[in-house]
DNA sequence: GTCTATATGAAGATAGAC
DNA sequence: GTCTATCTTCATATAGAC
């Protein structure tokens, strides 16, 4: 009778929090399994050894290896957000804080966990496209919000003007100016290490390019 | 002896013009069902039933399913590179120039094909780095030497000047800002349609942010 | 819930006839 | 080279004891 409040469908992953000791174990090892090997180069077997528990262990908390699969990329996703959540500004300048924004997107787009994620999320849409809605909305859109509300402040307290772009375009253009081609470039160079280097240039470029484009007298430098 | 001439490893695919048609049979067959399923989704079984041969037709050509696989990426990375090249420049203006370069790169980079590919190469990069090497280089890579060159170009004849920014720096930014975010939302959203009608805006909108920053007091509007 | 053992099917790859 | 038939391995999932 009560059983009826609960996951009515057993079509959907459990949330994290209600899962015992157990499940939780079966469900980090398939984190660590899934984001190496992707989903059809996972085994159960692979997940239930790192586990350290048997078959029926693993199928007695999920219905399936898919479940299992959704679960876990539900659960990273949830991760994903509330560390994009974590971005603060400095009350400061113009600068400063789309350098912070900067920064702290890229630190968490080339991390090494949310590229395995997006290759995994990228590589299995098409079959499962309520994964990539998951994806984007848990990631890109809460990054893009959080852009988006910096930029309409400052185009209020007058650092900026976009005039003829709209705060969406706007956004786009600033997040895909940080992303690529870095993003591309390690995404395809799995071998090749992150260079922090490399990261704080490209900050530096798009905020410049931003900032010659759309900033205003306060703003601009010549 | 003379075989020696020939691929003297057979862990290379071979190239697809010296192959026989019932290789080629299986070629095609196998590029439809590996951009379809990637290559752990996809088995040797659908691609034997795809081509209408037998299992030891496909053996008897590629030793195996990873020659295949690479087989078949590789066609396609050749195929991406030749329709890059055919992207021409009209003699006339720098906007129309760049917008020319815009559409012909988002026409191919948005294709089914190209986000097929895409999905694949960076799913599996991590396992087969070659793949990623080879991808890159057959696509972005040419993409934005072509870029380069037309920068390069625009740049002697006054009608851009990047100053602090070196060539590399201004291309990776253009290239990025034409790809992303478009990009990252038809991978995530497979089930919605390329829209003509956002294409040409994000073109407008990027070469227009390109020029506001970089042109010249001949290209600028203001 | 958890284990060991196993059912059942499918995958990659090969043997041997033609 | 090409086919049919088959080998072997490994995958997902379950049965039944504790």
């Amino acid at each position: 009778m009560t059983k009826t409040l609960t996951n009515a469908q057993n079509t959907l992953p459990p949330s994290e929090l209600e899962l015992g000791a157990k499940a939780r174990t079966v469900l980090h090892a398939a984190r660590k399994i899934f984001l190496i090997h992707g989903f059809n180069g996972a085994t159960t077997d692979m997940i239930q050894r790192e586990a350290g528990v048997s078959k029926s262990t693993v199928y007695a908390h999920f219905a399936n290896k898919e479940i299992l699969f959704l679960a876990v990329i539900k659960s990273e996703c949830e991760i994903f957000t509330a560390s994009i959540d974590n971005i603060t500004f400095k009350p400061g300048n113009l600068t400063e804080n789309l350098r912070r924004l900067g920064h702290a997107y890229l630190q968490i787009a080339l991390s090494e966990t949310a590229m395995a994620l997006y290759r995994i999320v990228v590589a299995e849409a098409p079959r499962l496209p309520a994964l990539g809605h998951m994806f984007y909305n848990s990631g890109p859109r809460v990054v893009k919000d959080k852009v988006s509300n910096y930029l309409k402040a400052a185009v209020e307290s007058k650092e900026l003007d976009f005039e003829e772009l709209n705060i969406e375009e706007a956004t786009n253009l600033f997040v895909a100016l940080m992303r690529s081609e870095l993003h591309l470039m390690y995404l395809t160079h799995p071998d090749q290490p992150v260079l922090k280097k490399d990261i704080d240039r490209l900050v530096e470029v798009a905020i410049n390019f931003l900032v010659r484009s759309y900033g205003t007298a306060h703003t601009q430098k010549n």
